[in-house]
DNA sequence: TTTCTCTACGTAAACGTTTTCGTAAATTTA
DNA sequence: TAAATTTACGAAAACGTTTACGTAGAGAAA
């Protein structure tokens, strides 16, 4: 098998102690031995046994990410960034792909908690009540990304109500005026409501009525934006813009409008959220409100980990419209 | 802290051991005792600490998975499969973006020695000797996804040049005479030179010329994929045809002819490779040889874990062409 | 010179399991 | 009933580290 620690120390005539400072760079060794012994573990190929450490140490320098699906373009770049992060920092991440279940989220909380992870983040899913008892029973720092809840855990996501209130608003200044929207999940107090809020207070705020005939709702997912559009062209004619929930269901409704052989952006502009790179692969490519998904990933394990000592806030992430070619200048009007 | 077995068998005044042979169910108490103890491992929420046991038994239920990116397309499906069937095993996964770095892949393959990993599946990149030396210098068992090598390694993946014979073969029978081709990356023994080889063929078994201004290269990406088809356009004029050996080059291919205007698949055919989301959510949707990858990530695991027994084999994966509506049918050939 | 303080180690316990070995009691066989 | 076997446990070693504690010797301080 592989070497130990007690084959080192034999062979470089020292005490398994000695070994141990040495590859922990504690004091108490003379220079002369620490050359001999770090010679040793180079001859030998030598290298220690985190599970023994783990064990000792209670620590085992990995995290745990719970996400819906690590194949879902979302969540695959935060997960990139926790994962780039947690290397920097020397920890390593496992992957748990929830489907959304809540069952198979609870096997992975206990497997986590086996497996003594040092923190779990937690990407993108509503937090239940259930999840937040097992985590606080296992006594483990968490951090949500791009979700939050009414539990006092901090979470990292940009502000969704502002997000879109600046993407319809952007809307607005160049001259739509009947805007429809492809909403998330109907109801989803997080990652739904607010959008909505935001959607409206844009449209208020600007003295536009708000007409309920233009929401529809989706799922986040290709599919549900080629629907949702069909229901909101069905639903109103008079409709010059679409913000959308994803930038997926953006991409759906891009779909139905070129097979309806709707030109986007001359007969409809189509305005997306979250930035992923369908929308750059887009046709056209596709505005939208961008989230720092990466940064979100990176941040999340910072505090993480920062909130093993002094507790790190929550934070809010900045977002940014960023501008390709899904919206049409109407009329510009004059923005200070 | 957290409970211990000892504290267990403590409260239910029985010895650790007993204790122990009931959580793995071996042979050697009475039932009475089983239920008295399930009975206070409920009460106290105990839950056994996976590092211990992996400590004692010389294994982790941890699988190592190294990708060059998570937030690749390509590698998540495949990620995808790999956790799923992981998960189905009771094995947890460890995620690993090598980000195409060599220095990074061997600090990851450390890592995971140390964090003594049960195996290592190794996704899509080329498999250097430095990687097969440190695998198995640490005794592991490893599996290719997507990839192969010169050494005796197992891999799970389709017949490429099969595969891509198969592709140009469906546009030589719909009447394409002038075939272009996107070829991955110049040079790669692994993932261009095959298909390559596979394109020659079906034109040389058809009786075609091969022309090596039709054959362009990229680098799998989107990016090389726009500037691939502008190479390829400017040098033919006759094209109408584009083999894309991945669906992102075929995306960006898509894109740089609606930017210039020119009709798909009306003036040229494209044909991706992968089926990935992205084919599905072009526009139009795009006609593409698909690869089983969440399979081929399923697969990876079972022969992973199956090798520490028999030693299972490598096994080629069927690929399939799926068509949507990128490939226009200028004079449709007899086919048996 | 004596005492004190470091330095440079070594010994052994501890972390939380599994498992080998031993044994008293229960059960079966003769 | 006696012997043999089986059942139902417990004690303790082992896995590979880290670390508390102890100590011999070197050097400094007195």
């Amino acid at each position: 098998m592989s070497y130990t620690i007690k084959d080192v120390a034999k062979k470089a005539n020292v005490s398994v102690a000695t070994v141990s400072r040495i590859l922990n760079n504690l004091p108490g060794y003379s220079e002369k031995t620490k050359e001999k012994v770090l010679e040793v573990i180079a001859e030998m190929g030598y290298q220690p046994n985190a599970i023994a450490r783990g064990l000792i140490n209670k620590k085992t320098k990995t995290l745990g990410v719970l996400l819906p699906a690590v194949s879902d373009t979302f969540a695959s770049v935060v997960l990139s960034g926790i994962e780039d992060m947690a290397h920097e920092l020397d920890y390593s991440v496992m992957v748990c792909n929830t489907d959304k279940d809540g069952k198979r989220t609870m096997k992975y909380l206990q497997a986590l908690r086996e497996k003594q992870v040092d923190g779990i983040v937690f990407v993108s899913e509503f937090f239940k009540e259930e999840y937040y008892n097992a985590i606080i029973a296992m006594n483990l720092p968490v951090v949500l990304v791009s979700t939050k809840s009414k539990y006092d855990v901090p979470f990292i996501k940009v502000d969704d109500k502002k997000a879109v209130f600046d993407g319809v608003t952007y809307l607005l200044e160049r001259g739509h005026r009947s805007i429809g929207m492809i909403a998330g999940t109907k109801g989803d107090p997080i990652a739904t409501l607010p959008r909505i809020e935001g959607y409206k207070r844009a449209l208020k705020e600007k003295g536009h009525p708000v007409d309920r005939r233009k929401i529809a709702f989706g799922d986040f997912g290709f599919e549900s934006g080629i629907t949702a559009a069909k229901e909101l062209l069905d639903k109103n004619d008079d409709l010059t813009a679409i913000f959308c929930s994803s930038d997926e269901m953006a991409a759906g409704a891009l779909s139905y409008l070129y097979r309806m052989s709707i030109r986007v952006p001359d007969q409809i502009s189509i305005i997306g959220y979250d930035n992923t790179k369908v929308a750059e692969m887009a046709i056209p490519p596709l505005t939208t409100v961008g989230q720092p998904l990466y940064e979100m990933g990176k941040n999340a394990v910072k505090v993480l980990l920062d909130r093993e000592t002094g507790e790190q806030q929550s934070v809010f992430m900045p977002h940014q419209i960023v501008e390709r070619e899904t919206v049409k200048v109407i009329e510009k009007e004059e923005t200070e």
